[in-house]
DNA sequence: TTGCTCCTCACGTCACGTGAGGTGGC
DNA sequence: TTGCTCCTCACGTCACGTGAGGTGGC
């Protein structure tokens, strides 16, 4: 007088679909049921047993742990009762569930800003509209024109930069505070820069020493912003270590072997900077590790 | 003089692995560099590409997303300006990582309520406490032992339903506001339709108006918890088709004859007072449906 | 006889990870 | 000579979806 059920019944019953139930079967999370006439003869506890594998599906367990939890529902029957590995499992679950949340969650705020660029028609950037404002700034306050290809190869390693996640947004607001003045001081440093091939053998080691002198004077001068600068930087960049392949980078974008050497010269000294800049007492805070994560180093 | 670029080189500088590399240009996403003595030799134009991919990657886009975005740069050098088409795919993605985060945040609910209830020792129940407590309470104020029989059949197919999620645990603080005299009520209906088998055929027809009477006094006396009871449940699930696989589950479950017959009979009148709860004004807050959102019909 | 459901392989999904087995440069 | 990196297949991942090709019941 039982209805027999058939395969397409146990799926109906149980929200599923026919290839779920045979999925199930075949990685033995389902007792096969009895055939008749080469069709399957579902029961009760097939349905049951399904409607109890989607629950924990459902809520993010793989069907490795189903298994293992189900397993124990073997010995014990009623509730299921996780022992203490199943229940680390849960928790390593929850744990992964929330980070992919979160890793989600920063896909979702980079989607909503190519989307916002692609609309506004800018164009999708990766570096920040501010930084892209200050080299805008720059390149209006540059007369020379090799310094102006200096500061436009740099704009463009600055967007890979950008594209690598190493330029956060805060430093595009931090870089408009810097005044007509601190332009003034930086196109002086690249114009210099971008002419170091042409000096005297003599005369090139003074101008590095000058080119230094330069940097540590402005940064002496605007200590605060310096120090904000850096620490606005994700974390891992601000270890000595972590420079040196961003050097390689830079070094690889520079073809002049002159410009090169002055680069060599110039690195350990903004490293010096920026580590001192990252020990000071203030740059100890976790809200801004927390506002733009570590990555992996390069 | 320039160095070289091995494929790891490439790798470090961009932050990925070599087998990623090798996968773009697999795919087509990245041109294969010349080689030499069977090497491949990268330039920075190769390692650029990656970046932008990785970049777009990990903006959520899948890598023929990016195809189509980077072809797009072939024509219009710069900064890239993804077409309607584009700007659509941009659009669509950014929507299925919400659903994803969404439906993640819901799988991070249901294990939380898991790992709540293993570290409470009380076992994973599909129920809401407060139904398990309600089954308890009929179970306590039961004597007959078929009725009993009866009644922990049902709490049986209410744990299945549960896992189906079609439970909400609004659900389970409802029940609690239900009295003693609702209870003794409950427990009367139980007790005779678990005897209804025992009637003689001419008394049986009787015996199911009176029941069906039961049924409308209390709802007509609790209109105002009776709507709330039906207005918690799932949307889908107020439908009149909706009830019908519901119906052929709980028949499942019913072995005896006549208490089948009893809830072919029964059913209908639950079904109207359903819909009539389902249909009244006050149903029509959206907040539920949010609360507990929709799944697909059984 | 025509649909319908059922059956068993078996490949595809997405972005790589992970060996396997072999070669070239220091 | 020993590591190290490089190369090219090719299978594995996770939970099924989607045909392919064939059979049994109404």
């Amino acid at each position: 007088m039982d209805r027999v059920l058939r395969i397409s019944d146990c799926a109906k019953l149980t929200g599923t679909t026919v290839r779920t139930i045979r999925h199930y079967h075949h990685v033995g999370l389902l007792p096969v049921p009895g055939r008749t006439g080469g069709r399957r003869e579902y029961e009760l506890t097939h349905v049951a047993r399904v409607l109890r594998i989607r629950w924990l599906a459902d809520a993010g367990l793989s069907l490795d742990s189903i298994g293992v939890l189900l397993a124990e529902e073997q010995r014990t029957p009623g509730p299921l009762r996780p022992d203490a590995e199943s229940l680390h499992d849960l928790r390593a679950t929850a744990r992964s569930i929330e980070e992919r949340i979160s890793e989600l969650r920063a896909q979702h705020d980079r989607i909503s800003a190519l989307i916002g660029m692609a609309e506004s028609g800018r164009g999708l950037r990766a570096l920040p509209a501010g930084i892209e404002l200050f080299y805008d700034r720059l390149v209006r306050a540059v007369s020379d024109p090799e310094a102006l290809e200096v500061l436009r190869r740099e704009q463009r390693l600055a967007e890979l930069f950008a594209q690598r996640g190493l330029v956060p947004p805060r430093l595009g607001t931090l870089v408009e505070q810097l005044t007509d003045e601190d332009v003034a001081l930086i196109v002086e440093f690249y114009t210099r820069f971008a002419h170091i091939a042409e000096l005297d053998e003599s005369a090139i080691e003074q101008e590095y020493e000058e080119l230094t002198a330069l940097m540590l004077d402005w940064t002496r001068q605007h200590c605060e912003l310096a120090e904000e600068l850096v620490r606005a930087l994700p974390a891992w960049t601000r270890r000595r270590a972590a420079l040196k392949p961003l050097m390689a980078f830079t070094v690889l974008l520079t073809s002049d072997a002159r410009q090169r050497e002055a680069l060599h010269r110039l690195s350990p000294i903004v490293m010096e900077l920026i580590e001192a800049a990252a020990d000071s007492p203030a740059a100890a805070d976790a809200s801004q590790a927390a506002e733009f994560p570590d990555e992996e180093p390069i």
